[in-house]
DNA sequence: TTGTATGCGTTATCAA
DNA sequence: TTGATAACGCATACAA
């Protein structure tokens, strides 16, 4: 083997610097030597497919692991132009809904022999553009995410064209990008969840919403407001309470909003403002379900120890990010679907508890 | 430039395959093409370091953007040997604490230009030896994990030799790996949460653990007994309440310890047994806290929203992600350090709340 | 300051 | 069934 002058001197610094593997790194052409074969025959053992004898291929494997021998994975990610990984992206991860969803999604991804990326927006819209761009360097073969930017432009997505990775959304979801996707039937949860405090007395209903203008906010909303109009109940546009992601801010807006509008009833489109509702009655002495009912979309599996206990929409969490993933995987699979227009809708249950009660709670 | 005839062969099936970038993909040898230029001066305008015309690198960024060109990132890793990627380990993902320390992790990463890959084990140590092997294919730089097979062996760990990847270890540890690790004061913490339960009346306080051999469990358990000491009350190991993983297993066992050995209080190793505590309660007619205190490790933020409100032993997980995370980047900064023997250990603190209440219950 | 040449570790192709 | 080889896309040493 010729080896320049040039890289020889290369070779000298960067093994003095540690950067290049020495005699402890074992890879394809060192575990070739101790056996006394070429790195094709090795690399075929590695591969299912492939023609080889099923004793060398023991032979191999056996060396391998005594020598702690796996096939670099970015040299075959280069060969082949595949990660085996994908990205997923969420606006929070301390939320039960997403930690649920991500479960869900890392299970299918294993089975599947996939590894996967979690990114974090905190619902900056920036950071979303922002790992959507990098994700597009080789290191995804597909995303899955739970959209952060609803009010802006959503152009960037289609600006990869055709090189754009697969992409799912769940829950949060851009309207206008078209892409498969994964969400709940939210417009008939929310209408259900109205109806059902209506059903239980309530005539002033205050809809919380984190974000008017998010999708998933506008397709809940619609369902409060019809629900109000199949029962003649006038809708009242300051009974909307646009909430924000501090927790100090909203519960100073709560707080006002439950002092100024005395609503009967509260519909909080996530299970964060519903605790803020709470911690709020609390201090201001407001009795739930007495003076006030609750209802809430929420994932928590513990909602039946609050106090009063929690009656909710609950979305199925954990299917929601397996749907997602085999929704991903089945582009993955085969091309042809690339551009196939995917939607799968799941079923929110109400959860009836004592935050909606008639009667004075008990326990 | 010579292309041999099998290969000219394999370009046009991967082509047809669409298996080989065509021209709809960009590269850095298209993009110095476009620009006129050689490869390795694109190169340049991407790593800082190197000299290159302020004009040059500006001309390629923006032809880069144009071009939505972006380094390949497995043909960058291949090359220099890192993937800029670290894996997190954690037991299980539905769990306030460790969706809040992954959080902490994430943000420190990002911070550091580097990328997450979440792998959960399920509590299942097969699962773990898995994920941990297979990491050690040039996926990761580094590994930060939240052990789950304590009972197991854990000489896996050495038979990486030198090449074994940094690894930092969180809240649940090997005590015989010696690796940088991030710990609670445990010990102290369920001392002070038995002398609480002391103070406020208890006399037979059970102790629920998931399982007795995890180091965290010992510790905690440590606590427990020489608090009983401090106080000469005698220990009975009956009152070793030792749960399991499963929701239903845990309602059997808990609801018949309350019955059969009737505690006056009960400390629980994890959030999830006080829950499970919460709902025997329920079942059983007995009042939280009139007839049983209970206090709980528990990062859980809406502990105050609980019938009755949960005191708490509460572990600054986000906290402790992060350190973990800085950990880790100290050793992957300088290999120097490599070994360096780190211990980073932080206080939780006790929030006293209605479940361990002397008074009647009031809200 | 830029270009040329080379190898990172792997795998597919073809030849033997 | 196995071996030789070229290339995946990039980054660096050195020459120009």
């Amino acid at each position: 083997m010729f080896i320049s002058k040039y890289y020889s001197l290369y070779l000298q610094r960067n093994l003095k610097k540690g950067l290049i593997a020495t005699m402890d790194s074992i890879n394809i052409k060192k575990l070739a030597e101790a056996l006394n074969l070429s790195t094709s025959t090795i690399s075929r053992a590695f591969r299912d497919n492939s023609d080889i004898s099923g004793t060398t291929k023991e032979r191999i494997l056996a060396k391998a692991k005594e020598l702690n021998y796996q096939p670099n994975h970015y040299a075959s990610n280069l060969r082949e132009q595949k990660s085996k990984t994908i990205a997923v992206i969420v606006p929070e991860l301390a939320n039960n809904y997403f930690s649920q969803a991500i479960h869900g999604i890392e299970r299918v991804a294993r089975e599947n022999g996939y590894h996967i990326l979690i990114y974090v927006t905190d619902d900056d819209y920036k950071k979303e553009v922002n790992f959507i761009r990098h994700l597009h360097n080789g290191r995804a073969d597909g995303i899955i995410m739970s959209v952060s930017g609803e009010a802006n432009d959503h152009n960037y997505l289609n600006k990869f064209g055709t090189k754009r990775l697969p992409l799912v959304f769940f829950d949060r979801i851009y309207e206008d990008i078209e892409t498969p996707r994964v969400i709940t039937n939210d417009y008939n949860s929310s209408f259900l969840a109205t109806e059902h405090l209506i059903e239980q007395g309530c005539r002033r209903i205050a809809y919380l919403v984190v974000n008017k203008s998010l999708s998933i906010g506008k397709t809940r909303m619609k369902g409060y407001i019809d629900a109000l109009e199949k029962y003649h109940i006038p809708f009242e546009e300051n009974l909307i309470i646009d909430c924000s992601n501090s927790y100090e801010e909203n519960s100073i807006i709560i707080k006002d909003a439950l002092h100024q509008l005395k609503p009967d009833g509260v519909f909080t489109s996530v299970e964060r403002l519903a605790f803020a509702t709470y911690y709020a009655c609390y201090d201001l002495g407001i009795n739930i379900p007495q003076d006030l009912k609750v209802i809430s979309f929420s994932s928590l599996e513990i909602a039946p120890l609050l106090n009063p206990s929690l009656t909710t929409i609950t979305q199925p969490a954990t299917e929601i990010g397996e749907q997602a993933a085999k929704l991903l995987f089945k582009i993955l699979d085969d091309n042809e679907d690339k551009n196939l227009f995917n939607e799968v809708i799941l079923q929110s249950k109400i959860i009836v508890r004592n935050s909606t009660s008639k009667e004075p709670k008990n326990h």
